[in-house]
DNA sequence: CTGTTTCATTGAACGTGTTCAATCAGATTG
DNA sequence: CAATCTGATTGAACACGTTCAATGAAACAG
């Protein structure tokens, strides 16, 4: 009887390749940042050729999406996940920080890691930007959530106000990883109180 | 009598060398893309070596600043110039479009071109966060003019709406460049619809 | 059990961007 | 006018990312 759930010993091997492969260009990219680590030394820290390398990424900037999507889509998730009932900015601004936070933790990394999160080609475009389509699905229904509870104006298309939330919480990585916005959750928070400022029930306009 | 006006022959030549070393660059760019083009292509088609381009601009990226952020800035200054008294998002419309226009006039750098420019680093990064900066003080200018004719509310920050106005515009780019956002101006539009919804002098809430 | 197929792995070769010592030409000085 | 200084120019060397033909190991078929 063919052993349908336990894979054969060449895919336990190709996966476990790939983990190493990946976990040593993880530790490159955070310890040294995109430049500073090279194939050769991501090789040589996984113990494998530099032609492994390269089959388990199509190349380097694949390898640094492949090697870090899964950590910062758990991050962005979980903040996601913890949107409740608090006052809406609030809430928001404890999205931002979370996966701001994220991104200060590997200092060495976070402007190439935003750059080409931003600027990916090809798959990695696609899963991109069905995350930032996810954020902003999830950001609409708090939103809507809001509305219903009555802490934000019924007249609010929610899922314009959350591609503006991203539209201010973009710029706002961007500026600082340029080092121009030093505050970005509060400037994130500024243009949303302006956004929203209208739409919430207590605007005196 | 020291001929203060009249640079000297070794000045002379770095000028037309620069001239021509960046206009190879232009040329290259814009025909072959960022990756396509090579310091070697750029080389020859400047009859110069490669070292000789590699003088006019430190690294590959800052030769593609030197080449095109001039025309660039020219017509970005045009635009706002151009910024009247016709409606406010009439107005902002025409800005966004004017410089969309000008990425879309060369396909092939498009995504490079904007990803370079929103994370330059060095000299150029202050170049254009320079830029980002008079664009939100003319877009800030503008919209106080609008408000001391009666088409804005008194009660918006100008700063704030011009940087909201400046982070939909670039997340707009980015969506385009990604091919996600395949109108743009129009999501700009709407989002700074939203913004400024309740800010102007008819609006019902 | 053996031959064949499939796929992972390898690492040298290649083209690229970047560096830098050597050379050359223009400017300056005495 | 010659010697010296200064800065532009050169292009080979280097390290890098990427490619690919060769090799080896696992899987499969008979």
């Amino acid at each position: 009887m063919k052993q349908i759930n336990r894979p054969n010993l060449r895919v336990q091997r190709r996966e476990a390749t790939r983990a190493t492969v990946l976990e040593a260009a993880r530790d490159e990219f955070e310890r040294l940042g995109f430049d500073g680590a090279s194939i050769r030394s991501i090789a040589a820290r996984a113990g494998v050729s530099v032609g492994t390398v390269m089959h388990y990424g199509s190349d380097k900037r694949v390898l640094l999406h492949a090697a870090l999507f899964d950590e910062l889509k758990r991050v962005i998730d979980r903040a996601l996940r913890r949107l409740g009932t608090g006052p809406v900015q609030d809430e928001l601004g404890r999205l931002a920080r979370a996966v701001l936070r994220a991104y200060a933790a590997r200092p060495a990394l976070s402007r190439t890691l935003l750059k080409e999160s931003l600027f990916a080609e090809g798959d990695w475009a696609q899963r991109f930007a069905q995350q930032a389509a996810d954020v902003a699905a999830a950001v609409a229904g708090f939103l809507t959530r809001a509305q219903q509870r009555g802490a934000l104006s019924a007249h609010l298309q929610p899922h314009v106000a959350a591609a503006a939330w991203l539209s201010f919480f973009y710029f706002a990585l961007i500026g600082w990883v340029q080092g121009v916005t030093p505050r970005p959750a509060r400037f994130v928070d500024t243009l949303m109180a302006q956004h929203l400022g209208a739409h919430s029930p207590r605007a005196a306009r």
